[in-house]
DNA sequence: TATTGTTATACTCTATAACTATA
DNA sequence: TATAGTTATAGAGTATAACAATA
């Protein structure tokens, strides 16, 4: 079978196919591709809400940690202080969640949802996790638990 | 095992551990965490070389593709034509790649590695190889396939 | 002295509209 | 009429420095 033929350049240094095959043998490429291809149905799904993916990722770890700081979403989410508080602020605007103040440590704020935020989030984690169905369809749940769990040992 | 007391929040409403088991089953965050972790790493090492993740990316599309367009490399590496321009102006006035009329499209403009953008994407493509076993030293050369494998069932 | 939250600000990345020259 | 490359520009995301309040 001539396979030369089928993966030859058209004319005199024209380029027919794009050969992207030594990327697809990197991890960064391979995980950016995915994420940027999963992020943009995020995106996509989320905009009913008007939460970006990273709003909602706040949101659910609020949900799942009542009481967290914005120091401790910093850490579990890789972003920088600075560029929480503004996101913080529109979402108590919006009455999705509230600041109390801190039991134990008067520098800290802790952050809560309001009913508003829970009734929203419920709803969101829902669309989440159809729209996880979704973009994971091409995988057995195997292979899908597989995927997860090399990916953590990755960065865990 | 009292597992309730390893995972109980400190106090009256303030968090101790946070729990993020619920974004960790979403692909999505895994997926840019990995990213996130790879790309760093990537930065890192590129920079010897001037190189941002995405103009290695360029670069070694134009090595594997002598003659490739503008356009076929954004359609590779899900860049806009707009932001790319820059890029290979850089690039072609730090002499490592040229820019070549195309052979049979007037509108088309072929890019070619110049002798010494050659000489530093041996290098650089020697100095990812390397960061890659390194970025996946925790994984088992049958994990690292099936990884690749399930990613690119994702997006290819 | 260190840390939490914050402001201000700069820098990079990404996105859209519009132009030109070729097809 | 459509496409390749380009320009200008707007917007989002990410980065550092510095301050007040609290530890």
């Amino acid at each position: 079978m001539p396979v030369v033929l089928a993966m030859r350049k058209t004319p005199a240094g024209s380029v027919d196919q794009v050969d992207t095959s030594y990327l697809e043998t990197l991890l960064g490429y391979n995980a950016r591709r995915v994420s940027l291809t999963v992020i943009e149905l995020f995106t996509q799904r989320m905009a009913a809400y008007d939460l970006s993916p990273v709003d909602f990722s706040i949101l659910s770890l609020v949900v799942h940690n009542p009481g967290i700081t914005s120091r401790q979403i910093c850490g579990a989410l890789a972003l920088l202080p600075p560029n929480l508080v503004g996101k913080i602020s529109i979402m108590e605007k919006r009455n999705l969640l509230a600041r109390r103040s801190h039991p134990d440590d008067g520098r800290a704020i802790g952050l809560h949802l309001t009913d508003v935020g829970e009734r929203l989030m419920l709803k969101a984690e829902k669309t989440a996790t159809a729209l996880e169905h979704e973009a994971t369809s091409r995988l057995s749940a195997a292979e899908k638990k597989t995927l997860l769990k090399l990916l953590q040992k990755l960065y865990l």
